[in-house]
DNA sequence: CTAAGATAGTTAACGCGTTAACTATCTCTC
DNA sequence: GAGAGATAGTTAACGCGTTAACTATCTTAG
């Protein structure tokens, strides 16, 4: 009874993964940023000033996986962490104007990336992938 | 021009692949092992002993990140690393007696997280998966 | 046979993910 | 108003990924 490593859904998941986030990485590289950066920079673009835990929220990572990639941002000169005067326990991030250039750049990467995973599929087909992998997400996710 | 966050087939990725391998860790925990320890006793069962290069390949990580990978492997007393006599260079990872007992258990795991993924799909969709996320894949690899 | 190049493995320096434990601060209840 | 509990952020310790640079060893060309 032997575990088949080539026919499983794990494996065209991982590829698939690995690919694309290589692919944005690389892309990313020239403009000095990661991944995770340019998403910090996107949601603050985005939803304006907001906590440290908002952010954790949305990039789905634990609040203390972000303190490293803020410090990074901080000491690159792209954000700043502002104290709230209301609730003295959070940080309010903020954009800095270094970061508002470099974020149409880093926008159009992604927007690359995206275009071009899906080359050759029809509209139909990408439906059916989101569906597909919801559908992974919600089988495995609730044990 | 707002990048939207929502739908990208980056998102959709990324959300199956974090559950799945999520699902995988959280049941190989108990077992004191992880993902890559389990990948690496797997290839091992599959084709026997090997070299670094090889199991770096087959895992499709860099040789240095195998490194780490094994020194713990061989901490915990999972593997052996023997010195080829014919190329002295490489080495020859072996399989010790506890690993034998573990594998089982951890194929088992991955089975059931691998059958869990697909639950209420039909064959035909599965191959379908397959087949958009192999497009992807291609698709984002070169460039 | 020797010098040059390829290959196997390691280390170092970095980025990022986790959990557990800690410090502040706020909030809520008595 | 004081003590108990929740919440925001941090640190520490760990696992794992990368690239670049280094050491051995093997191979190959002259």
């Amino acid at each position: 009874m032997k575990y088949d490593f080539e026919e499983s859904v794990g494996v065209w998941l991982t590829l698939a993964h690995q690919s694309y986030s290589r692919a944005i990485a690389e892309r990313l590289l020239p403009h000095g940023i990661t991944f995770r950066q340019a998403q910090v920079l996107g949601f603050l673009e985005l939803d304006g000033p907001q906590t440290q835990s908002e952010l954790a929220g949305k990039m789905m990572i634990e609040p203390p996986s972000l303190v490293g990639v803020l410090n990074r941002m901080e000491r690159s000169g792209l954000v700043e962490r502002q104290c709230c005067p209301d609730d003295r326990r959070c940080n309010s991030i903020h954009l800095l104007p270094s970061a508002e250039a470099l974020w149409q750049q880093v926008a159009e990467c992604a927007r690359q990336v995206r275009t071009a995973a899906v080359r050759g599929m029809s509209g139909a087909e990408i439906a059916q992938l989101k569906r597909l992998l919801t559908k992974v997400n919600e089988n495995v996710s609730d044990f």
